[in-house]
DNA sequence: TCCAAACCTGAATAATGATTCATATTATGT
DNA sequence: ACATAATATGAATCATTATTCAGGTTTGGA
């Protein structure tokens, strides 16, 4: 069901030539290039497209808005940080659950830290957009892939997957959360590393039964 | 030692009649208001001034712009929950670790469940803002807080305290904020409610040694 | 070579918003 | 009651920004 902000949201025409998807790509990059040079509140349509080597006008010949630009730079990185973590489910399936743990972890972790500048900068974007749509999308793939790799465990199986994939994915994409895309440094980082995956065996092993 | 920020950031006079000083409270309020029913987009000194019943002019008098007027606002808040936090922890001294341990997530899920609105609603603002000193301010509090806590725990001692309480309290704050400020609804906090103690329990238990 | 579609340009428009300041009102101590 | 410090006012200023549009340039194919 479309919502109605789909409407004004959307790409106002879809690049054709070679050379116009160039200026789309050139336009997200700049984007996020302006938000981590100069921050959210300095982050104009004009000081995009300029940093993007274009005009404003072209800009607006893809993007109906200023937000529609976020929306879908926001939704690139959502999509690429879900690939990964769906790839790492698909990988993990069928295996113990200690291995599933520590692999899930791994792998969002992984993905986190790939993307640590974009990350941090599209956090604030994330604020001032309406993030209902994507947030829930999101939250929907990621949600269905644990639930499967944790239904696949070779040795247990879990009351209520559904509940076990929500906590697990919500805690653990909370710190990693709160830890890189607000202040914290690379070493807080380790920290997490080190021990989300203890933290993550620990709760699954408590509520799993055997099999 | 004060950042030069401090010097844009503090207020250019202090209260000295008690009508200013409910003329303050007013600002804040309304400053809050005007977030829940406008969003970040639409939080402007105008708008704020005229929710609270005074005019701009006044506004400038107690904060020298804006940025320190948000500045302000958030400070408070997270004041209040970390006092909260404290308390509980100071409270929850001396006992087993699995009280300790379900008293603290206990805790911290009430002070954000008790502010629910302000919490969603400073969100927005925490990423337009420089929130560095706040951040930092806040983690170390609470990471003490929590350390003193767990280590005084009556049957087991930790290795590496400060770890463990960064830990939990990241994962904790990371998990709560993920689902409350965000999108998330109250039935999902209430999952977190009865997942969270589970999962805290099982890691303490994990990086626990007896005593 | 030529043209229609695709693409690009950037000054102009129209709003909006942060911040100031000269002036007016109110409180407090004497 | 008076003087003085506190507090409040809000139109005016100065800047910034999203968005448009009338017209240029480039491309691919016939």
């Amino acid at each position: 069901m479309p919502a109605a902000s789909d409407r004004i949201l959307k790409p106002r025409k879809t690049p054709r030539q070679a050379r116009s998807e160039a200026t789309v790509e050139a336009i997200f990059d700049a984007t996020i290039q302006v938000l981590l040079a100069e921050g959210a509140a300095r982050l104009t349509t004009t000081r995009v497209a300029e940093r993007a080597g274009v005009s404003v006008g072209t800009m607006y010949q893809y993007f109906p808005n200023k937000q529609a630009l976020l929306h879908a730079v926001l939704k690139r990185h959502l999509d690429g940080l879900i690939d990964k973590v769906e790839k790492a489910c698909r990988a993990l399936a069928g295996e113990t659950i200690a291995v599933i743990s520590d692999g899930l972890v791994a792998a969002y972790l992984q993905a986190k830290m790939d993307s640590f500048d974009t990350a941090r900068a599209l956090y604030a974007v994330g604020a001032e957009l309406d993030l209902g749509s994507l947030q829930a999308a999101n939250s929907k793939r990621v949600g269905e892939a644990v639930m499967a790799v944790l239904t696949s465990a070779l040795d247990v199986r879990f009351e209520d997957v559904r509940v076990v994939a929500f906590t697990l994915h919500v805690t653990v994409a909370g710190a990693v959360g709160a830890v890189l895309e607000r202040g914290g440094s690379r070493a807080r980082a380790k920290i997490l590393a080190s021990e989300l995956p203890i933290m993550c065996r620990a709760y699954l092993t408590a509520v799993a039964k055997r099999k």
